[in-house]
DNA sequence: GTATGATTCATACGTTCGTTTCATCGCTGG
DNA sequence: CCAGCGATGAAACGAACGTATGAATCATAC
């Protein structure tokens, strides 16, 4: 290295732990890894987080919260420029979906990992993945409440089976962006970001706004009629 | 035991491996527990798999040509039924989602492990995943090939991004099924194969079925008119 | 019955893991 | 100037990892 990395100790231990976890996996990314890429000595992983654990932990609190932070300033935005009435329904679902979209391609290299690593967490049945996603809990909550009053006539099972419709196809495709560059011969750029966001949310809010479907099961030898 | 498992010794592992793998990830599951679940010697793995890698790829493999046989099958019928005209899309969908989710939902134990550990394996930045993976290419491109005759007004790279959408929502629902059963405080049972099936085509039809968006930008303080 | 090839067994090897220890460094207050 | 303390450094710990080895066991054909 030409110049002397002056960050903090910790600082370059959470960056190099997020890039590593994100290209490896929690259980694939070992501590002399972590720390010969922070250039620091092995110990002070021990020192400043008690454990590898305690790391993980460090490494998603740092990002969660400005994360939903972020939702909730868009969501308010929307909010609040169409008071009285709900937010328009494309607005919310950028609202949920943009942060995390724009962190990806975040020039700040952590922000990219960070969204790879959130994606992929959501896999993995580890308690850590718990203990990370109950922190977004509240903010789940929250946007389910705004788009109730926004689709009065959706069940209440109904939107949160599309909530997690959506949050499964956001995840992919900050997890797993890669593969359909693979898949589209490169013909689909999972770094336009704006494009993506366009795409998913149109996507999804057709779907959101589709009427129940009639609970009658589908056979197989029954099709379309 | 009670009884002895008569089970062939290669047999008893890809089981044991498919459910620990799907619990505990691959670089988080150790050949030891596998062996010791399976009731079999240590070595037993490097003599009839080669190597850990051989294992799991044995594991995909065993599984992913059935599960793209059954949905070839389906997607068959559909088409068949429809002749001359294209299939309906619901109909598609249905084909593409119905064999996994099922899978997931089986009275094999294997099926549910496979199920969770194929969408946890999306995630996995693993070259295993590659390797896996690029078994399904071919039932992706036709897939593609027919949505494409349905929906013809459709651009090709948004027909891609769509089933890539579709795919997250598919693998979060198997691997992270639990998910939703915490979020919605239980009121959302993902055990409703049936149920579940109806949901997501009908979400996603709406979707693939969306008129493309204007391709402007959306700025933040530029809200829906 | 026994020879032969396939399979299973107990055991060990070398490596890497997370963690710990204790000496050393660098700064800051008195 | 140096006592005190937070931080870093080098080295080692036992445990667990994937893999390899050679003997023991099993099934089958003659």
């Amino acid at each position: 290295m030409s110049t002397t990395d002056t960050r903090d100790t910790r600082v370059r231990l959470l960056d190099a732990a997020e890039g590593l976890f994100a290209g490896h996996g929690l259980d694939g990314t070992s501590l002399r890894a972590i720390t010969s890429a922070a250039n620091v000595n092995l110990a002070s992983v021990n020192y400043h987080f008690g454990s590898k654990e305690g790391l993980i932990g460090a490494v998603f609190h740092r990002r969660i919260e400005p994360l939903n932070h972020e939702r909730f300033r868009l969501l308010d935005l929307a909010e609040q420029a169409a008071t009285p009435e709900p937010p328009g329904l494309e607005d919310v679902l950028h609202a949920f979906l943009a942060p995390p979209l724009r962190l990806r391609a975040s020039s700040d290299p952590g922000g990219m990992h960070f969204a790879c690593l959130m994606g992929r967490v959501f896999a993995e049945p580890n308690e850590v993945k718990m203990q990370a996603l109950s922190q977004f809990r509240p903010m789940a909550e929250r946007f389910a409440e705004v788009l109730g009053r926004i689709l009065p006539d959706l069940p209440q099972t109904e939107l949160l089976w599309r909530m997690h419709f959506l949050i499964g196809s956001l995840a992919h495709t900050i997890a797993a962006g890669d593969l359909i560059c693979v898949l589209s011969s490169g013909t689909c750029d999972p770094d336009d970001v704006d494009g993506l966001l366009q795409r998913l949310t149109t996507y999804a809010a057709a779907g959101f706004r589709a009427p129940v479907a009639d609970p009658v099961s589908r056979k197989e030898s029954n099709l379309t009629p």
